[in-house]
DNA sequence: TATTGTTATACTCTATAACTATA
DNA sequence: TATAGTTATAGAGTATAACAATA
């Protein structure tokens, strides 16, 4: 209910109101991203599991195995965070951790009949719950928001160039051989 | 560049690609945010204001002066960051907090003719930075996401019901006799 | 030297609870 | 008792820098 919401929708909206927006985008993604937890933490029992959690459990899921990089490059999870997030999965029983053989410095993950249980849960319960709408509205939101930021990036005043390391993922085979760690 | 831009954009797009997304709008609303801060940055000088200090610049900034109260349900910002807020513009000396004499209760705050100088100049850059497509972008964002919010949060497997205690804020008439504090 | 991953720290915003002062 | 605001704490996620091990 802020400012943005008194009148004349989108016709009117000044420039104020693009800020006023932002917080409460900002604000109903919080909601949104605890509403998935929820799934979550009903799909695993634990409560403990963050959206971040559900992101690598499903993206994991997917793969027989998948090297920690990729998972980052997919996820746009900062690496810091990363290794902290399979810290607690691993804690948790949910994920194995390997050393690559082929490239030390590599790590391998790879999902516990556990982990794959609770991501394919998680994977129903929002398979049930969200519909052709939300996805909808969620892939707009994001395009949305990249223009915003695109144009205003471009501008002359803003010298700094966003560091966007954005990389596609596809080079993970996951039949490579491994050591557990962990 | 999740896996959710892999091939036939909003036809085949599964759940997974939801959460996807939600980390991916996440990500960028942070830069959308940065982007917004550094207009602030160069408006003020200081590059220690976030969006949520333009956002209590800018509603200050529209009326002669404004309870705490009003601030906190127009921008949605939690009372206890508000506070903080509200101490690190005043130590800015860009807002000043009297106690009203009517409601001693109640916080009445006002801009400084800096801090009135900043927040006009922080305008003034985004008038001419941000175009009708931005802000309609920003607009559709917010129903979006609030679409996916709400649908969920209906649903039987959710018990607990989200505690939203929006108030439209209308009744300031920063007309009453007021006293300095800090 | 460059890359992969870890550790540690600081920062922003939220949520919660306990508290003061006032109504 | 209820309301306005403050304080303190914990949490999630990001950013950054320093570091180890490997290539």
């Amino acid at each position: 209910m802020s400012a943005a919401s008194t009148g004349d929708e989108a016709i009117d909206m000044t420039d104020v109101d693009a800020l006023y927006k932002m917080a409460e985008v900002s604000r109903v993604l919080r909601s949104a991203t605890s509403t998935i937890e929820k799934f979550v933490h009903l799909a695993s029992g634990t409560n403990d599991l963050t959206l971040m959690h559900c992101l690598v459990l499903v993206h994991l899921s997917r793969k027989a195995s998948c090297k920690q990089l990729d998972l980052k490059s997919a996820t746009g999870i900062a690496p810091t965070h990363l290794t902290k997030l399979v810290d607690e999965l691993t804690h948790r029983g949910f994920v194995r951790r390997h050393r690559s053989s082929w490239d030390r410095r590599q790590i391998i993950l790879a999902l516990t009949a556990p982990g794959r249980e609770t991501a394919l849960r998680l994977l129903t319960s929002l398979h049930e719950l969200t519909h052709k709408t939300q996805l909808n509205a969620i892939e707009e939101l994001g395009s949305s928001l990249k223009r915003f930021v695109s144009t205003t990036a471009n501008d002359e005043w803003l010298d700094r160039g966003s560091a966007h390391t954005n990389e596609v993922d596809q080079l993970d085979r996951g039949d490579m051989i491994v050591k557990p760690i962990n």
